[in-house]
DNA sequence: TTCAACTATAGAGTAAACTACAGGGTTATG
DNA sequence: CATAACCCTGTAGTTTACTCTATAGTTGAA
């Protein structure tokens, strides 16, 4: 078996160290075997789920929210399928009005860039402003 | 005319009292004349400049941003349409992004809690941890 | 006139999610 | 074997966007 030190798995993940060890503070991600001299040992199960994190993240779930996904992942014999489930469907849900709310912002915004003829005009009858203003 | 005590402008606009106050400190709202005793005094054009920032906070335009979109507003006379348009075409290429990943997410969590038994079977076999894994 | 409800300033506190030291030990490379 | 590049802990600082507190003056209704 082969283990990463804490700077081969943030380049692996695109973190950086001192997030690593945020996140192990946090609770996110377990407390690592080490080394002899101490130093964090890492497996490939380690980037799968630090990949996770980074992946919800960038889908802006906050880090308690990504906590309580993960914790579906790590009690599995004690969580039951209709546990999962619900929580997957609260999820569900939380993505659906984000969704929505975002579309909403989508074509407030899209509306307005494409009214706009965007040259070197002066903004003075920028239909964006004129329309962010009521 | 009619002018605004700072709390009115509040109510109006769906905003604190404080957090007026500290837009006005981080210079989004321009600093109002004040009655003798000291009470800010706000006009129709406040109205409008705070709905604008409300506006523009819904829509996730950090302050920062909404500062540049005011000062563009401010600077009609030197805006060009096409940086207003720029503006407001990278937040809509942030939100298309963020809407695609969501959307990915979305689909995964949907089929996997369709398939989903959701009865008392321990989550071992769960799909939708898997599919949350990768 | 009294008193609740406003307004003022200055400054501290909050939450989230990092980010950056300081002051050490460890390991890999030339 | 030196030394750069890593790693450790613990703590403090940063950013954003508010939110609250303390202390004090002002206004409007009963």
């Amino acid at each position: 078996m082969s283990f990463l030190k804490i700077g081969e798995l943030a380049t692996q993940t695109e973190t950086s160290v001192e997030t690593l060890r945020y996140y192990e503070a946090e609770g996110l991600i377990p407390e690592p075997r080490r080394s002899d001299s101490g130093y964090r040992l890492y497996t490939a199960d380690d980037v799968d789920r630090v990949h996770f994190i980074r992946r919800a993240r960038a889908m802006d779930f906050s880090l308690k929210e990504v906590g309580e996904l993960l914790s579906l992942q790590v009690d599995r014999e004690h969580a039951t399928c209709g546990e999962v489930k619900l929580l997957a469907q609260q999820k569900l849900h939380a993505i659906e009005s984000k969704m929505a709310e975002l579309q909403k912002m989508k074509q407030a915004l899209k509306q307005i860039t494409d009214a706009c003829e965007g040259g070197e005009l002066s903004a003075l009858h920028c239909t964006i402003l004129d329309a962010l203003e009521h």
